[in-house]
DNA sequence: CATAGTTTTGAATCATTATACTATAGATTT
DNA sequence: AAATCTATAGTATAATGATTCAAAACTATG
């Protein structure tokens, strides 16, 4: 159950700007999960959210990120030697360009994400072990973007 | 008076691990700046910074884009990676957990250290060929240095 | 300098979030 | 199976943080 709704918790951060742990529980009601504040409170601290003071003045939960300096030169690095991404439960499985593995593996270790537990590069691929299947889907999802986007920031 | 405290705001979280506004307070006054908690809570809120969830089960309050240098991120990785250190003359072995040897070995060669001269990872061991014993004794005390000062926080 | 407008602040209060304590369910051991 | 442990979650409350409102401190302008 825990795993499930930290996932959604993710999910509904990531759609929606949430003010409050209050607001959060709300939507998390609305999709048939039943659980009160403290839970929140307690989930919030597990996936290590944070509370942003947002530019419009108002306050939301966003995942924690890599800073912007690094994440714009990892970008770099990621989409051109990284061919693909994806994930089962709690493994991520990185493809890389022949020989690249190594080097995306310590960018990608040099972020110390949370829910990363530990990593592994062959030479074109990485096994990245996370503690959840949220954790798995947050990752490959920030990746992706980061390599799409070239830039990364609170969402 | 704004501008100033703002700047010693941020070199306070710099420079402290400072878990509530009232801590805040507490050393702005000590620096001689009197202020309350609502000035905090405001300044706080323009300077966008986050209290996140720090990875010792307390809260802290920091820059919400976080830059962490190399050797403290090698340093979270080392410290949950690396299990053993030892070394004989020209021969450092690291011993990890199972898996991880790659990603500590690939940590390590991107310190780029004067006096080793070639790494080689298995799955849980590392062998580093340096150029004297001293090299040997060096790495491995900083190594073990790093280790142990495995504060990993945001700064 | 006087006045109007703007910004900053503190006091009090309201709102929000964290946590101590407890209960329960599932796992593990004896 | 009974006993013991462990993880999870609810309740109640303490702790913390944001905001309202009014006053004071600035700024600019005639």
């Amino acid at each position: 159950m825990k795993i499930e709704r930290q996932s959604k918790i993710l999910e509904l951060i990531k759609q929606n700007d949430i003010e409050t742990q209050s607001e959060l529980l709300e939507k998390l009601n609305a999709e048939g999960f039943s659980a009160t504040q403290a839970t929140v409170s307690r989930d919030i601290k597990e996936l290590r959210l944070v509370k942003i003071p947002g530019s419009n003045g108002a306050y939301k939960y966003a995942c924690e990120t890599v800073s912007e300096d690094e994440s714009q030169s990892n970008s770099y690095l990621f989409s051109t030697a990284v061919t693909n991404i994806d994930y089962a439960h709690a493994l991520v499985v990185i493809k890389t360009k022949v020989g690249m593995a190594q080097a995306v593996c310590a960018a990608l270790d040099s972020t110390n994400r949370a829910g990363v537990i530990g990593t592994i590069a062959g030479d074109d691929t990485i096994f990245v072990a996370t503690r959840s299947d949220s954790a798995s889907a947050g990752l490959v999802s920030d990746l992706k973007k980061l390599i799409s986007d070239k830039s990364i920031s609170f969402s």
